[in-house]
DNA sequence: AGCATTATCGAAATCGATTTCGCAAGCAGC
DNA sequence: GCTGCTTGCGAAATCGATTTCGATAATGCT
């Protein structure tokens, strides 16, 4: 059993609540007797108890983080963001508890809010725009602060964490359009979200920009439900009469499926085809050219989440908290100068 | 303010053991108030207080997970191993909380223990043994469950979860040799601790048991702090009168590096050399040629480990839980045959 | 009917901390 | 010496659940 605050008062001949204001700094405590009880707490290794000491306060020092990802994404995005996430709750003197089952189910995120086990949530990637809307009512509702990853949410009284995607988008069209490109395919995303519309719209100002016109023929939407984007939107583009000289994918995954399809084709990367994905993931390093992308800077993103999630439950009825975050171009071999609009 | 069982009380007319009992199927309850109660609850969405109940039950139905990772290995191997947590911790009722900057500090972890703000902890990848053991210790006096992660520990009373590194290095070397390899340069790791030696073993046995003499001029110990483990195995291994025609590194990005340094300096993979790395992470599927690689299956080890973890503290004194999982070669264009010992 | 047993319930203790509020001692000022 | 104020401390209430144990009512048995 571990020493509690009623050894401490025994072996001291001191009350609980002496020692309780010694150790949380409060007045009414002479020096003298501060320091007899510091030196106890150390003699007998004394530790609050996590749960009594919540259950006064009414306060945990917990952050819950809700996953819903689609395993395919998982790896990459949540590696970076839990440590960036951890480590800056730490640093508050905060935790973070996962919670990856209770995701889709509002029933059970309404139970988490009102167990009061955590002080405030960040929910990571929900399936839709009028469920993410929902689901922050429900948590508004039981007075439980929360934050929205990773997107842009176009409601100005939600909170959210995003990476702005319209300059991810603008700037692989306008790196693309330097290296003398005027036909860019471009994917757009099978999930209809505020993702898409964003790179759309990045992709089309850059297009503007350069006084490009835009070509309905060179933007496909992938259907959801589609599961081979990849050779799909290159078997589109090929069979076009003037097909693309360059194709934005819209996830690196897809743009390393397409690159190697190409090369089974003999088609030679960047000299026939230019290929750009966009997230920056670790594979995309070692393909062969390696892929020009469009990083996001994801634990920067985790690390601003807590500290807003953390301004949200300190300061309750806050103005609510929405950041976008600059994104990173890396331009690599799998684009170039095309062979035949070589400038 | 959330519903209390207090207020159900009132509302019930019933006293809140009664309740309680209800929600807890305990006896002593009438089928017909435990219906009343459970419809009541259902309508005013009652939900039991966790810190209430945690300091009531003293457990709080919490797992710690302790990572201490350099950050160059977090993602692959961290990526697949919480989810994996999370969810089997999920199925028992359990939740993971984590814990990045505790990591090193013995002192933070005994503090920890003491709050009593998990059930069991689950370390993954201490420095080294004797801080290990060190750790062990303090937390059996803490009387908390713990249980290591991912290696593999030389003593009886420890519980780990680990993969089986004799395995993985067995598996490489043989397939190896069956390609008619003969001379196989091996890189030892830079850290000592059991899964060096548990990889030499595998290395050493594979070589026995196809009657092929140890040459210690074949095996290479990096040195911790010597960064460019690629560059400078390559090196001294073509240096040697006789190199070897195959070489297995330590780990996947090592052999990544030397694989892009061997196309340099235009040897030829595998005809002229071929490399193996070890982890099976995502980007060996990818390089040219793709590396050959041995995968530790991440995700039931961390699911194992929270099982195991789970019997600990059901259990209280059970005895040590030690569980070592298969690993799976993946064999990929990296290795092959050698353009001289054609066979 | 009388007694023993069972079913159901609630009052109160408990978990371990924090916080409020009242009390006593010490001190200054007149 | 008396009043008024400050300082330091502790008794008791509180947070919200669970559990123990005693009380009452209902039932069974002879």
């Amino acid at each position: 059993m571990p020493v509690t605050i009623e050894d401490l008062s025994k072996t001291l001949g001191v009350s609980r609540s002496t020692i309780s204001k010694a150790l949380n700094d409060r007045p009414d405590v002479s020096p003298d007797t501060k320091a007899r009880v510091l030196q106890t707490v150390r003699e007998l290794g004394y530790q609050p108890s996590a749960a009594a000491r919540n259950l006064r306060r009414q306060r945990t020092n917990k952050i819950g983080l809700v996953v819903n990802y689609p395993i395919y994404r998982v790896s990459d995005f949540l590696a970076e963001l839990i440590p960036g996430m951890a480590s800056a709750a730490e640093e508050a003197e905060y935790n973070l508890i996962l919670y990856t089952s209770v995701a889709g189910n509002a029933e059970r995120i309404k139970n988490l809010c009102r167990s009061r086990e955590v002080d405030g949530i960040i929910i990571a990637w929900p399936q839709g725009l009028s469920e993410t809307v929902a689901l922050s009512r429900l948590m508004s509702q039981e007075e439980m602060p929360h934050i929205f990853l990773p997107r842009r949410l176009p409601h100005a009284d939600l909170s959210y964490v995003a990476t702005d995607h319209v300059q991810g988008a603008r700037l692989l069209t306008e790196h693309l359009i330097a290296l003398g490109h005027r036909r860019i395919g471009f994917q757009r995303l099978p999930e209809v979200f505020e993702t898409d519309h964003d790179r759309h719209a990045g992709y089309v100002q850059a297009l503007r920009d350069a006084g490009i016109p835009y070509d309905t023929q060179l933007v496909i939407s992938a259907n959801t439900g589609d599961e081979d984007y990849g050779e799909r939107t290159l078997n589109i583009f090929t069979a076009l009469p003037k097909p693309p000289t360059a194709i934005l994918f819209f996830t690196d995954p897809v743009a390393i499926k397409a690159l190697s399809l190409a090369k089974e084709r003999a088609i030679r990367i960047p000299q026939d085809l230019s290929i750009a994905g966009y997230d920056g993931i670790l594979p995309s390093g070692v393909t062969e050219p390696a892929l020009t992308t469009v990083r996001q800077l994801t634990s920067p993103m985790g690390e601003l989440a807590v500290e807003s999630l953390l301004k949200l439950i300190a300061n309750g009825s806050a103005e609510p908290q929405q950041h976008i975050l600059p994104v990173e171009l890396i331009a690599r071999g799998s684009t170039g100068m095309n062979s035949q609009t070589r400038v």
